[in-house]
DNA sequence: GCCGTTTTCGGCCCGACTGTTTTCAGTCG
């Protein structure tokens, strides 16, 4: 056993016992033991003749952990205080600002366990809730997660985005000095991944030479530019924005045709004899085959959504309240908001008894006759117990136009189980849409183990839909069950699942995930008129 | 948990700082 191996698995033990509410005296024995092993001359060889017990600092109990570590490579205690926290509770402790007892309480009142979790408790506003965090403290947790987070390697989309718009900038203003005229966002973003490594920008220049150098920046992807002649634009920007499965279908189909220059992309898929394949399309997955026989699905246009469901306020915990709400969503251009505040089991988030959501619907009422041209759904996002009930009574749903439910807790159910769960619920006549599908929080939790195609069969037979939810944290579900989707007949709506006023912005991430699965229009709810969209929420009540 | 001992239990560094709370808890160094 290395000093170093073993003074870690000491200090892993200190942290573990204190997040675990053990005696302060006690974990500060275990640190300064750490640091005792840490800067031992000779460890490995006192420990070998059996002296590491006559060490100042270094008593029976750790003498034993060191032993066993020894021998073993690990130690029961480690592995127990393991068995018991979850580990990326030990992550958190990584944040400046956040102790064990801050750690603790995360974990143990809002079942927080992971940076990721931390970061999306926090923009959903959560922390303010919990005795000893305030919005100050919020805000630095806000600043240290995006420190540690960064050397992930990967990033979400509004990131990636902001980075793309920054270098395109910068590179256009060199168009005089490098003979610029075009630059395009290509990659992974152009495609509308949920996730990006790098930025790649397609340029079209003159002198590539005289192309200024997008400077590194922390908290953001690295940016890579290729850079080629007008005249062969469109083929450095096909090749730029990929995917590799796509390129090598094309390249079956003709690689003369692929490589010989031209301007735009659509020259080179009309050579080939296809129809123009959108970027989100090409992922290799049967895209090329489809727009050879014309049978690409008629994707939806961000301009398309005319309406907003998925909406939080400061009835629950949403930041805006519900006439911000309503006079932002006004002057975005839309025509309907269905408000969803959190019901009773989401208690960390403020969930609403029946109480408040009638007075909800009186401050709705209220509200209606100074936004005339906003049509206002009554909704909820309900929970999904572990049995697949929803924790209204049949009775009340019914009063609401409309219900999203969702799964907020008993993420780690065995499979089976958690997929009858979510099918009872999808069969409720009264549930309207699923929320986010699988529960995955983008670069920090995974979905849950659900078998989604027997989800999507079950809601599309019952007429529910399954929400695409914009928020860039989650774009659930994931647009490569868009076609399982689509041919179980499921409806979607891209949701941005908003807690602030920027938050509705968010559906923009959506219509990308949306394209990517192939959800045409009328496929998708809130693509419909108001008119439209009350008929048809009508038509699911009448279900009930 | 470790230490020390006037030896088997009581003390272990603790103050500054911050943010929350309204007298204090948690973190940091």
């Amino acid at each position: 056993m290395e000093r170093a191996r073993a003074a870690e698995a000491l200090e892993e033990i200190a942290t573990l016992l204190a997040v675990s509410g053990e005696n302060p005296f006690k974990v500060r024995a275990f640190e300064n033991a750490a640091r005792t092993v840490a800067r031992l001359e000779g460890f490995e060889e006192v420990l070998a003749r059996g002296e590491i017990g006559s060490v100042k600092g270094i008593g029976k109990a750790i003498e034993e952990v060191l032993t066993e570590l020894s021998a073993t490579g690990t130690s029961t205690a480690l592995e127990e205080l393991r068995a018991a926290v979850p580990a990326g509770v030990l992550d958190l402790t990584r944040i400046p600002g956040l102790g064990p007892k801050k750690a603790s309480a995360l974990w143990k009142e809002l079942g927080v366990t992971t940076l990721g979790e931390l970061e999306y408790a926090i923009r959903e506003n959560r922390l303010a809730a919990l005795p000893g965090f305030g919005p100050k403290t919020q805000e630095k947790l806000a600043t240290g997660l995006s420190f540690v987070a960064s050397a992930s390697g990967r990033h979400r989309l509004p990131a990636a985005w902001a980075r793309a718009e920054a270098a395109r900038a910068l590179l256009l203003s060199a168009a005089a000095d490098a003979g610029v005229t075009r630059v395009e966002v290509a990659g992974d973003l152009r495609r509308s991944l949920e996730t990006v490594d790098r930025v790649v920008l397609a340029v079209a220049c003159g002198r590539p030479e005289r192309l200024p150098v997008v400077p590194p920046a922390e908290n953001a992807p690295p940016v890579e530019v290729v850079a080629g002649p007008a005249a062969r634009f469109g083929n450095l920007l096909l090749e730029a924005t990929g995917s590799g499965e796509h390129l090598a279908a094309l390249r079956e189909r003709g690689g003369a045709a692929v490589d010989a220059p031209a301007s735009e992309e659509s020259e080179i898929y009309a050579r080939l004899g296809l129809s123009f394949v959108p970027p989100e399309l090409r992922e290799g997955r049967g895209e090329v085959g489809a727009a050879a026989a014309g049978a690409l699905p008629r994707l939806l246009q961000p301009g398309d959504l005319q309406g907003l469901f998925h909406l939080h306020t400061t009835f629950s915990d949403g930041k805006a309240t519900l006439e911000e709400t309503f006079r932002r969503a006004v002057e975005l251009g839309y025509a309907y908001v269905g408000i969803t505040d959190h019901s009773p089991a989401a208690a960390y988030a403020g969930g609403l008894g029946p109480e408040r959501v009638r007075e909800q619907w009186a401050a709705i009422e209220a509200l209606r006759p100074r936004f005339p041209s906003l049509t206002v759904f009554r909704g909820t996002e309900a929970d999904i117990l572990p049995d697949g009930s929803i924790d209204y009574g049949d009775d009340f749903l019914a009063g609401f136009d409309f219900v999203i439910a969702s799964v907020h807790s008993a993420f780690h159910l065995p499979r089976a189980q958690q997929t009858e769960r979510i099918v009872r619920a999808v069969r409720n006549p009264r549930v309207t849409l699923l929320g986010h599908a699988t529960g995955r929080l983008l670069l920090s939790r995974g979905g849950f183990d659900v078998d989604m195609h027997a989800v999507l069969e079950a809601a599309g037979a019952a007429g529910c839909g399954v929400e695409i939810n914009a928020s860039p944290y989650r774009l659930d579900l994931d647009w490569r069950l868009g076609a399982a989707a689509r041919a179980a007949g499921v409806f979607t709506s891209i949701n941005p699942d908003a807690h602030d006023l920027p938050g509705l912005l968010d559906v923009r991430w959506g219509v990308g995930i949306a394209r990517k699965a192939g959800f045409p229009p009328e496929a998708v709810l809130n693509a419909s008129p108001a008119a439209s969209v009350a008929a048809r929420l009508g038509e699911l009540r009448a279900r009930r």
